[in-house]
DNA sequence: TGTATTAATAAGCAAACACTTATATAATAA
DNA sequence: TTATTATATAAGTGTTTGCTTATTAATACA
Protein backbone atom coordinates (compact mmCIF):
# COMPACT_ATOMS: atom_id res chain seq x y z
CA UNK A 1 0.00 0.00 0.00
CA UNK A 2 1.39 3.41 -1.02
CA UNK A 3 0.80 6.85 1.27
CA UNK A 4 -2.21 8.03 -1.24
CA UNK A 5 -3.69 4.43 -1.20
CA UNK A 6 -3.18 5.07 2.88
CA UNK A 7 -4.73 8.65 3.02
CA UNK A 8 -7.46 7.04 0.53
CA UNK A 9 -8.31 4.25 3.10
CA UNK A 10 -8.01 6.97 6.27
CA UNK A 11 -9.56 9.52 4.85
CA UNK A 12 -12.76 7.23 4.28
CA UNK A 13 -13.05 6.30 7.74
CA UNK A 14 -12.09 9.73 9.31
CA UNK A 15 -15.62 11.03 9.57
CA UNK A 16 -17.82 10.69 12.31
CA UNK A 17 -20.87 10.18 10.36
CA UNK A 18 -19.17 6.97 7.84
CA UNK A 19 -17.86 5.27 11.31
CA UNK A 20 -21.08 5.37 12.36
CA UNK A 21 -22.07 3.49 9.42
CA UNK A 22 -19.81 1.56 9.56
CA UNK A 23 -20.22 0.58 13.14
CA UNK A 24 -24.28 -0.19 12.06
CA UNK A 25 -22.68 -2.50 9.19
CA UNK A 26 -20.62 -4.86 12.09
CA UNK A 27 -24.15 -5.74 12.58
CA UNK A 28 -26.10 -5.48 9.57
CA UNK A 29 -26.34 -5.56 6.18
CA UNK A 30 -28.64 -2.19 6.00
CA UNK A 31 -30.10 -0.03 2.91
CA UNK A 32 -29.85 3.62 3.01
CA UNK A 33 -33.53 4.27 4.00
CA UNK A 34 -32.58 2.30 7.13
CA UNK A 35 -29.22 4.70 7.88
CA UNK A 36 -31.51 7.91 7.57
CA UNK A 37 -33.72 6.70 10.09
CA UNK A 38 -30.75 5.73 12.48
CA UNK A 39 -28.87 8.51 12.04
CA UNK A 40 -31.53 10.91 10.78
CA UNK A 41 -30.03 12.23 7.92
CA UNK A 42 -30.94 13.28 4.49
CA UNK A 43 -31.21 10.25 2.21
CA UNK A 44 -28.82 12.34 -0.31
CA UNK A 45 -26.26 12.77 2.66
CA UNK A 46 -25.60 8.90 3.40
CA UNK A 47 -25.82 7.82 -0.28
CA UNK A 48 -22.77 10.00 -0.61
CA UNK A 49 -21.07 8.52 2.10
CA UNK A 50 -21.99 4.88 0.81
CA UNK A 51 -20.05 6.56 -2.43
CA UNK A 52 -17.00 7.36 -0.64
CA UNK A 53 -16.79 4.11 1.42
CA UNK A 54 -17.52 2.21 -1.60
CA UNK A 55 -14.67 3.75 -3.71
CA UNK A 56 -12.48 3.12 -0.81
CA UNK A 57 -13.87 -1.09 -1.15
CA UNK A 58 -14.70 -1.01 2.68
CA UNK A 59 -18.50 -2.08 1.80
CA UNK A 60 -19.82 -3.95 -1.15
CA UNK A 61 -23.70 -3.32 -2.28
CA UNK A 62 -25.98 -5.83 -3.93
CA UNK A 63 -28.77 -4.54 -5.52
CA UNK A 64 -32.02 -6.28 -4.54
CA UNK A 65 -35.17 -5.10 -5.91
CA UNK A 66 -35.32 -1.17 -5.14
CA UNK A 67 -33.41 -1.78 -2.38
CA UNK A 68 -29.10 -1.20 -2.35
CA UNK A 69 -28.28 -3.53 0.61
CA UNK A 70 -24.76 -2.23 1.86
CA UNK A 71 -22.47 -4.17 3.75
CA UNK A 72 -18.90 -4.60 5.26
CA UNK A 73 -16.22 -6.22 2.65
CA UNK A 74 -14.45 -8.66 4.98
CA UNK A 75 -12.02 -8.99 2.20
CA UNK A 76 -10.74 -5.87 2.31
CA UNK A 77 -6.75 -6.29 3.16
CA UNK A 78 -7.38 -4.32 6.27
CA UNK A 79 -10.63 -5.45 7.21
CA UNK A 80 -8.95 -6.31 10.90
CA UNK A 81 -7.62 -3.04 11.59
CA UNK A 82 -10.86 -1.48 10.53
CA UNK A 83 -12.64 -3.77 13.43
CA UNK A 84 -10.22 -2.96 15.56
CA UNK A 85 -10.97 0.50 15.07
CA UNK A 86 -14.39 0.28 15.06
CA UNK A 87 -14.40 -1.72 18.43
CA UNK A 88 -12.77 1.06 19.95
CA UNK A 89 -15.94 2.85 19.28
CA UNK A 90 -19.27 3.22 21.38
CA UNK A 91 -22.30 1.58 19.92
CA UNK A 92 -24.52 4.27 18.40
CA UNK A 93 -27.21 5.44 20.47
CA UNK A 94 -30.49 4.37 18.06
CA UNK A 95 -30.30 0.64 17.30
CA UNK A 96 -31.55 -1.42 14.49
CA UNK A 97 -33.82 -2.60 17.27
CA UNK A 98 -35.49 0.36 18.39
CA UNK A 99 -35.72 1.23 15.16
CA UNK A 100 -38.06 -2.07 15.05
CA UNK A 101 -39.78 -1.28 18.57
CA UNK A 102 -40.79 2.26 16.98
CA UNK A 103 -42.19 0.01 13.71
CA UNK A 104 -39.78 1.66 11.46
CA UNK A 105 -37.46 -1.30 10.42
CA UNK A 106 -37.84 -1.43 6.57
CA UNK A 107 -38.06 -4.77 5.35
CA UNK A 108 -35.98 -4.46 2.39
CA UNK A 109 -36.31 -8.14 1.46
CA UNK B 1 -12.61 7.21 22.73
CA UNK B 2 -15.66 8.51 21.01
CA UNK B 3 -16.57 9.54 17.58
CA UNK B 4 -14.84 13.18 17.43
CA UNK B 5 -11.71 12.02 19.26
CA UNK B 6 -11.32 9.13 16.69
CA UNK B 7 -12.06 11.31 13.62
CA UNK B 8 -9.34 13.96 14.61
CA UNK B 9 -7.01 10.43 15.52
CA UNK B 10 -7.36 9.65 11.55
CA UNK B 11 -7.24 12.98 10.36
CA UNK B 12 -4.26 13.68 11.81
CA UNK B 13 -2.73 10.36 10.37
CA UNK B 14 -4.83 10.50 7.22
CA UNK B 15 -2.44 12.98 5.54
CA UNK B 16 0.14 11.95 3.03
CA UNK B 17 2.61 14.14 3.87
CA UNK B 18 2.27 13.20 7.56
CA UNK B 19 2.52 9.83 7.41
CA UNK B 20 6.06 10.51 5.98
CA UNK B 21 6.42 12.44 8.35
CA UNK B 22 5.62 10.11 10.88
CA UNK B 23 7.66 7.14 9.17
CA UNK B 24 10.66 9.38 9.49
CA UNK B 25 9.86 9.53 13.30
CA UNK B 26 9.71 5.64 13.45
CA UNK B 27 13.30 5.92 12.94
CA UNK B 28 14.83 8.95 14.39
CA UNK B 29 13.82 12.30 15.94
CA UNK B 30 14.35 15.32 14.14
CA UNK B 31 14.25 19.43 14.23
CA UNK B 32 11.77 20.85 11.44
CA UNK B 33 14.67 21.83 9.19
CA UNK B 34 15.75 17.92 8.49
CA UNK B 35 12.20 17.67 7.59
CA UNK B 36 12.27 20.40 5.14
CA UNK B 37 15.75 19.02 3.46
CA UNK B 38 14.28 15.40 3.51
CA UNK B 39 10.57 16.23 2.41
CA UNK B 40 11.77 19.04 0.17
CA UNK B 41 8.74 21.10 1.65
CA UNK B 42 9.12 24.54 2.70
CA UNK B 43 9.32 25.34 6.75
CA UNK B 44 6.11 26.50 7.54
CA UNK B 45 4.19 23.52 5.81
CA UNK B 46 6.40 21.48 8.18
CA UNK B 47 5.92 23.38 10.95
CA UNK B 48 1.98 23.54 10.43
CA UNK B 49 1.73 19.66 10.18
CA UNK B 50 3.71 18.99 13.46
CA UNK B 51 1.30 21.31 15.25
CA UNK B 52 -1.31 19.69 13.83
CA UNK B 53 0.37 16.18 15.14
CA UNK B 54 0.83 17.72 18.47
CA UNK B 55 -2.71 18.95 18.93
CA UNK B 56 -3.39 15.05 18.38
CA UNK B 57 -0.77 14.31 20.70
CA UNK B 58 0.79 11.87 18.07
CA UNK B 59 4.50 13.36 18.87
CA UNK B 60 6.40 15.16 21.46
CA UNK B 61 8.17 17.87 21.03
CA UNK B 62 11.58 18.77 22.71
CA UNK B 63 13.09 22.68 22.79
CA UNK B 64 16.85 22.17 22.57
CA UNK B 65 18.93 25.38 21.74
CA UNK B 66 17.35 27.18 18.85
CA UNK B 67 15.68 23.63 17.74
CA UNK B 68 12.94 21.96 18.77
CA UNK B 69 13.09 17.97 18.46
CA UNK B 70 10.24 16.26 17.08
CA UNK B 71 9.47 12.48 18.43
CA UNK B 72 6.72 9.94 18.50
CA UNK B 73 4.85 9.60 21.47
CA UNK B 74 5.12 6.14 22.56
CA UNK B 75 2.99 6.83 25.13
CA UNK B 76 -0.44 7.23 23.33
CA UNK B 77 -3.07 4.56 23.43
CA UNK B 78 -3.24 4.11 20.25
CA UNK B 79 0.39 4.42 18.97
CA UNK B 80 0.45 0.27 18.15
CA UNK B 81 -2.44 0.51 15.73
CA UNK B 82 0.35 3.83 14.28
CA UNK B 83 3.20 1.80 14.21
CA UNK B 84 1.09 -1.04 12.69
CA UNK B 85 -0.52 1.25 10.02
CA UNK B 86 2.96 2.96 9.37
CA UNK B 87 5.06 -0.71 8.87
CA UNK B 88 2.27 -0.82 5.69
CA UNK B 89 3.92 1.94 4.19
CA UNK B 90 7.44 2.03 2.14
CA UNK B 91 10.64 3.42 3.20
CA UNK B 92 10.67 7.36 1.96
CA UNK B 93 13.30 7.97 -0.60
CA UNK B 94 15.47 10.58 0.65
CA UNK B 95 16.68 9.53 3.98
CA UNK B 96 18.73 10.38 7.07
CA UNK B 97 21.53 8.69 5.18
CA UNK B 98 20.79 10.63 1.87
CA UNK B 99 21.06 14.05 3.77
CA UNK B 100 24.46 12.81 5.57
CA UNK B 101 25.85 11.70 2.28
CA UNK B 102 24.56 15.12 0.92
CA UNK B 103 26.35 16.77 3.65
CA UNK B 104 23.32 18.31 4.88
CA UNK B 105 22.38 16.67 8.16
CA UNK B 106 22.18 19.06 10.80
CA UNK B 107 23.43 18.79 13.94
CA UNK B 108 20.81 19.93 16.64
CA UNK B 109 22.68 18.85 19.34
C1' DT C 1 25.69 44.90 20.71
C1' DG C 2 23.99 43.57 15.95
C1' DT C 3 23.13 39.57 12.82
C1' DA C 4 22.28 35.05 11.47
C1' DT C 5 19.56 30.93 12.43
C1' DT C 6 15.45 28.11 13.75
C1' DA C 7 10.80 27.84 14.28
C1' DA C 8 6.03 29.55 15.09
C1' DT C 9 2.34 32.24 13.59
C1' DA C 10 -0.60 35.20 10.56
C1' DA C 11 -3.04 36.10 6.40
C1' DG C 12 -4.51 34.73 1.93
C1' DC C 13 -5.99 31.33 -1.46
C1' DA C 14 -7.41 27.27 -4.24
C1' DA C 15 -9.14 22.75 -3.65
C1' DA C 16 -11.60 19.37 -1.07
C1' DC C 17 -15.31 18.26 2.04
C1' DA C 18 -20.00 17.52 3.94
C1' DC C 19 -23.94 19.00 3.66
C1' DT C 20 -28.35 21.08 1.24
C1' DT C 21 -32.31 21.07 -2.34
C1' DA C 22 -33.70 19.61 -6.79
C1' DT C 23 -33.83 16.29 -10.24
C1' DA C 24 -33.08 11.80 -12.58
C1' DT C 25 -33.24 6.78 -12.71
C1' DA C 26 -35.03 2.40 -11.92
C1' DA C 27 -37.93 -0.95 -9.86
C1' DT C 28 -42.54 -2.06 -7.85
C1' DA C 29 -47.49 -1.56 -7.13
C1' DA C 30 -52.03 0.03 -8.31
C1' DT D 1 -50.31 2.79 -18.00
C1' DT D 2 -49.53 5.95 -13.91
C1' DA D 3 -48.05 6.48 -9.21
C1' DT D 4 -45.04 5.31 -5.60
C1' DT D 5 -40.77 3.97 -3.61
C1' DA D 6 -35.65 3.66 -3.14
C1' DT D 7 -31.57 5.40 -4.61
C1' DA D 8 -28.22 8.04 -7.30
C1' DT D 9 -26.65 12.20 -9.13
C1' DA D 10 -26.31 17.25 -10.00
C1' DA D 11 -25.69 21.83 -8.52
C1' DG D 12 -25.00 25.13 -4.92
C1' DT D 13 -23.01 26.59 -0.33
C1' DG D 14 -20.38 27.26 3.85
C1' DT D 15 -16.43 25.14 6.21
C1' DT D 16 -12.09 22.92 6.43
C1' DT D 17 -7.64 21.75 4.58
C1' DG D 18 -2.91 22.31 2.95
C1' DC D 19 -0.31 25.10 1.02
C1' DT D 20 1.86 29.95 0.01
C1' DT D 21 4.42 34.40 1.40
C1' DA D 22 5.29 37.60 5.08
C1' DT D 23 6.21 38.44 9.70
C1' DT D 24 7.41 37.60 14.50
C1' DA D 25 9.89 35.46 18.41
C1' DA D 26 13.69 33.46 20.46
C1' DT D 27 18.22 31.63 20.64
C1' DA D 28 23.21 31.56 19.23
C1' DC D 29 27.14 33.73 17.48
C1' DA D 30 30.14 37.61 15.60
Amino acid sequence: MDYFQMESYLKAIGDSNRMRILKYLMKDSLCICEFTELMKMTQPAISQHMKKLKQAELVLEEKRGRWTIWSLNIRHAQYPILIHLLSLLPEPERTIETLKAEGKKVVCE
